[in-house]
RNA sequence: GGAGGGGUACUCAAGCGGUCAACGAGGGCAGACUGUAAAUCUGCUGGCUAAGCCUUCGCAGGUUCGAAUCCUGCCCCCUCCA
């Protein structure tokens, strides 16, 4: 039982507080903090989310936290670029945004959507400079980013020393049973424990779990990096990232973001060690995520769209079409391939036609001078992933 | 305030008067192989009216037949000292 529910995290602190708190089978509020910026999600970001839902379902309470006072503040990370402070509409806005996407895992009357400002709009400066009198400074330098930056000799604002305790003040507030964060949190959720226990309550358990790793396996899934799985992305962008993750990192990906039981998926990996082909237990992956993000059937309809596409070669359903004005002489591929969108330039489009990336009509073609002829219809394509159907127009 | 180092393409990083649209690595894209896997191999990776031409090396000028490379001014970053 309290296996399934910790599956896959990095660290539990303490494990036996957690047991004994789960067996006295009352509710427990489980915290976790999100940023309010940026609230377009991805795959990356759900492995706390599915956490927090896996709670939700052996009865408990999840408390969506949203950093809005600490979002007014600024930037903590260190970095200089000052942060635009954020509008209370903004902050409004980007909740209901959060809203909109977290609900397609969490269910909505167990959760409890708080924002800090609460308290800390109307904590006086006495009570701030007495919320900091609790922690000292060498306790602070044990923070490893704190600690590497003081020893290096870069700045640390003394706002920065503010994050932890504010965050960790947050579960005084909320009288946190369970906190829950990436690994890079650890810090931050173990000040929550030491302001609990000055505050008569008892320290909240700590659960860190692990940045997931994006699609190219190695670095953690971040927008910036490209290496992202949108929960927003259509069903088949989804399906077919999905599906170009390695076998390897596929059992990743089964053991933070899939709802299946543990055991069931110790029967799958035995399955493939046993010679099942990893690529259709790599199927019930897709099949389950993309039916979480757009419903159920959507898996099966773009593992269906899938296998038609490139196992048996169908063009996609719905092409995007373009019309493409030409003179009465005609319009040159490259300039089509730009001008509907497939490549950024006309150098680009030649260097793609000259590699044998493109088609038209499923024919390859190997001459960049080609030209298509006013009123022609033609379905063309760059590579596996870039197609349009474009028909060409007398301007 | 003083001393020194540096700003090169998506990123890191060579180049230090012509042979530089700029070595190399990473990333990205494409091709082969496949399971659109991963790994691997190969090619490409400024633009254009495309075997030619045009614009790029922090910004602005200058020297020169010719500058990413030399000179002057400006902006920005980093290190050390105070």
């Amino acid at each position: 039982m309290i296996h399934d529910l910790v599956r896959g995290a990095a660290e539990v602190i303490q494990p036996d507080d957690l047991e004994k708190r789960l067996e006295a089978g009352k509710p427990l509020r489980v915290k976790v903090g999100f940023d309010p910026t940026a609230p377009d999600l991805h795959l990356g970001h759900t492995v706390i989310i599915n956490a927090m839902r896996r709670f939700q379902q052996a009865g408990h309470k999840a408390i969506f936290l949203i950093g809005d006072f600490t979002g007014m503040i600024g930037d903590p990370t260190g970095k200089s670029v000052t942060r635009k402070p954020m509008t209370e509409d903004d902050i409004r806005a980007n909740a209901e945004t959060y809203a909109e996407q977290v609900f397609k895992i969490l269910d909505r009357d167990r959760t409890d959507v708080r924002f800090n400002s609460e308290w800390f709009g109307r904590m006086s400066s006495a009570d701030m400079i007495n919320l900091a009198s609790r922690f000292t400074v060498a306790r602070m330098l044990e923070r490893d980013d704190f600690e590497k930056r003081y020893r290096g000799g870069q700045p640390i604002a003394i706002h920065e020393f503010l994050y932890p305790l504010v965050q960790g003040f947050d579960s005084v507030a909320l009288k946190a049973d369970i906190e829950m964060g990436g690994t890079d949190q650890k810090f931050n959720l173990l000040v929550g424990r030491q302001l609990q226990s000055q505050n008569q309550q008892a320290p909240q358990v700590v659960i860190t779990w692990p940045l997931l790793e994006g699609t190219d396996g190695v670095q953690k899934m971040s927008k910036s990096l490209g290496n992202y799985i949108g929960i927003t992305e259509p069903a088949d962008d989804m399906f077919g990232k999905l599906m170009s993750i390695s076998d390897d990192l596929m059992w990743r990906y089964f053991e933070l973001l899939s709802f299946r039981p543990g055991t069931e998926l110790a029967g799958l990996k035995k399955a493939v060690a046993e010679g099942r082909n990893p690529r259709d237990v790599k199927f019930e992956l897709g099949v389950e995520i993309v039916d979480r993000f757009h419903g159920v059937g959507a898996g099966e309809k773009a593992r269906d769209a899938f296998i038609a596409r490139f196992q048996q070669g169908d063009l996609p359903a719905d092409i995007p079409e373009k019309t493409l004005p030409a003179s009465g002489e005609g319009l040159g591929v490259a300039a089509a391939l730009t001008a509907s969108g497939l490549t950024a330039s006309n150098s680009e489009a030649f260097r793609m036609i000259k590699q044998g990336a493109v088609r038209v009509d499923g024919e390859r073609i190997n001459n960049a001078a080609l030209t298509l002829a006013p009123g022609m219809t033609a379905v063309i394509q760059v590579g596996k992933r870039r197609i349009v159907k474009i028909s060409i127009k007398i301007a």
